[in-house]
DNA sequence: TGTACATCAGTGAACGCGCGTTCACTGATGTAC
DNA sequence: TGTACATCAGTGAACGCGCGTTCACTGATGTAC
């Protein structure tokens, strides 16, 4: 059998991961750097000391929070390019890939458009080298692609920061839309569908 | 001769863009929701209490932010679009602009980046609203292109989103690019350079 | 031009409140024998 | 298995501090005559 965490353990991996899932609700409605350390213990219900026992600071449970939400990202990411060009079928999946992951974590989509230039320095850095992670392994899928021979290193790292961009930017858009209508829903996978396929367009034509 | 204010509103002018600029500088390394009034006083050298003789609460100073920063953008804009797309000279002198403005006004575009999916909704309005009036703008260029010809209203939407985001992520590139060396600024100058020639590439092929 | 009154941007004291952090503690869990 | 000691997650009191907001005020500027 699998090891076991003792009592003390999983007790306090279950306490620390109640202050991240509070902290995550708590940051729906303002900025890691506004989130008091008191607000998030009272809304786990524990005591403000009992906090220092698992992070350093609000800044240091946001870098946890960084991890937590975009750390088992990187084999849905690499999935979602290597099958994002060429057919219109495939862009399809990818846009609904990403739409129902924010239908699946919208507190994490939004904690992380909102700090990737938010105001604890720590935390942007923490997503920015994530999101560097993506960009490599974009390019490195990329590169494997037929449609990329004859491709440049230059040209392959502007091409998947293309993507990683693009993915953001429609991750955040249905994210919006999540309280808006149903319409409003549908409106962006269009805009969204229509722009992978001018960019999916231009990369067959870029060695023309 | 032009109409000159009463010496009481002009100083009454003067403190509140001295309380905007204040909040500016003080936002450099925090993000809105955090920025106490106190502190944009105490920047500034008048009592907390003037505060309110301007604002009604620092969210309400950080929508007059986002039309500063801004309000006056939007002939730019208009003029870098018209001009964006066929030529790689005309793509290379949109670039450079938004490199030029980036230097001139760093503090407003980290601003504008770092509110624009804030903690403080009324700033996400005010910036989602005058990000709402550029997409127009510029769908309203590219139509009179010879180039859009044949394009529907949901495909030239699409490509007006396209290109105003496109512009916000090589600002927000910039802006970071302000601190590292002179070949980082370079770097992402190259880069950008290239994902607008593959949009433009993309665009001259989308009815093929 | 001079006078008397109105306006109002900025003041300064006062308030109650929640904050982050410290400290010595408790008592359940873990470990050595 | 039982006992004696060590560990350490969570406690609760206490601290000094800066916060947003209120209020009555002051005195320079504006206005009416």
């Amino acid at each position: 059998m699998s090891h076991t965490l003792g009592i003390r353990q999983a007790q306090k991996q279950k306490t620390r991961q109640a202050l991240l899932d509070a902290a995550l609700g708590l940051l729906e409605e303002q900025s890691l750097s506004s989130l008091g350390l008191r607000e998030v213990t009272r809304a786990v219900g524990v005591a403000p000391t009992a906090f220092y026992r698992h992070f350093r600071s609000t800044a240091d449970l946001g870098v946890s929070l960084v991890e937590e939400a975009l750390g088992s990202l990187h084999p849905m990411i690499r999935t979602t390019v290597s099958a994002a060009d060429s057919s219109e079928e495939r862009i399809a999946r990818a846009i609904e890939l990403i739409a129902g992951h924010v239908d699946a974590y919208p507190a994490h989509v939004r904690f992380i458009a909102r700090e990737r230039h938010g105001g604890v320095q720590p935390v942007r850095e923490a997503i920015r080298d994530q999101l560097a992670r993506f960009v490599k392994e974009v390019k490195a899928e990329l590169a494997k692609d037929p449609v990329s021979a004859g491709w440049n290193d230059d040209d392959l790292l502007m091409l998947a920061h293309l993507y990683v961009d693009q993915m953001l930017i429609t991750a955040s858009l249905f994210l919006e839309a999540l309280e808006g209508p149903r319409e409003e829903r549908e409106r962006v996978a269009q805009v969204a569908t229509r722009q992978m396929r001018l960019i999916s367009i231009g990369r067959h034509h870029w060695l023309d």
